[in-house]
DNA sequence: GCCGTAGTTCGTAAACTATGAACTATTGAA
DNA sequence: TTCAATAGTTCATAGTTTACGAACTACGGC
């Protein structure tokens, strides 16, 4: 198993970032880690926003946040920790993530709301 | 020729604004025509951040900008005025396209200081 | 009508993505 | 130690998306 690779803050890109979170599973998954205080394991997320994500899926979608510079990730026995990188990127590149979260926010509450509307039409 | 398709506010999505800006062509179009008062070209575009892109490309990317609601295009005769839908997306998303923006300004600024440290280096 | 300019669409090769199957690493028994 | 269980990763491949040249369409003069 070749050893994970973390950018440095400094090669971490706008694009990297919008790439990585342009994914809606993406963004949920790091939307949580962000909004938590403690590290998470990957298999916490094999069921996300209603849907269930195979474990190779799921890997490449850390792998992805990972080499954005998103998140760090670490071996803690059998399981991995992932954390949000956050507080470095928000030095690099201030208020973007805060954006981004927020937009995702304000989408899901809009969802949420047109859901209850019309429950009828599951989707 | 099919008319273009300009979604609704509403139908604008997160991952789509994140996708459409996660190329690097695509943010600097976006951009420069956010941060111009006046309505633009595409052919202005077929030079950018000193590279030239094939104008079949860049028809592609003026759609993808358009779809994920970004932009707006209007024929005008032979040519084709495009304008940024900033303050619509800003109502919807507030603060998201100004912090993208602002990170996408803080990256160029990083990569001309190093270019300037070792010009010798062309990339 | 015909020509030139500005963009779009089509075809296809290349790059990227999702996922099942097979694999690796680590822990905790037996 | 060996074995099994658990948590992730890697590989192969099918399907999707993207880039770009060639061919096309739309509009405005002449």
């Amino acid at each position: 198993m070749r050893p994970l690779i973390h950018p440095s803050i400094e090669h971490v890109t706008v694009e990297g970032i919008l790439h990585a979170l342009s994914d809606p599973v993406r963004v949920a998954i790091y939307a949580q880690l962000a909004g938590s205080a403690c590290a998470t394991t990957c298999s916490n997320f094999l069921q996300i926003s209603d849907r269930s994500i195979p474990k190779s899926t799921l890997s490449q979608h850390f792998k992805a946040l990972r080499e954005a510079g998103l998140i760090r990730s670490e071996r803690q026995g059998v399981e991995m920790l992932n954390t949000s990188r956050c507080a470095e990127i928000e030095q690099r590149f201030p208020g973007l993530i805060v954006a981004i979260l927020n937009a995702h926010r304000v989408q899901a509450a809009g969802k949420a709301r047109s859901a209850k509307r019309k429950p009828a039409i599951a989707r």
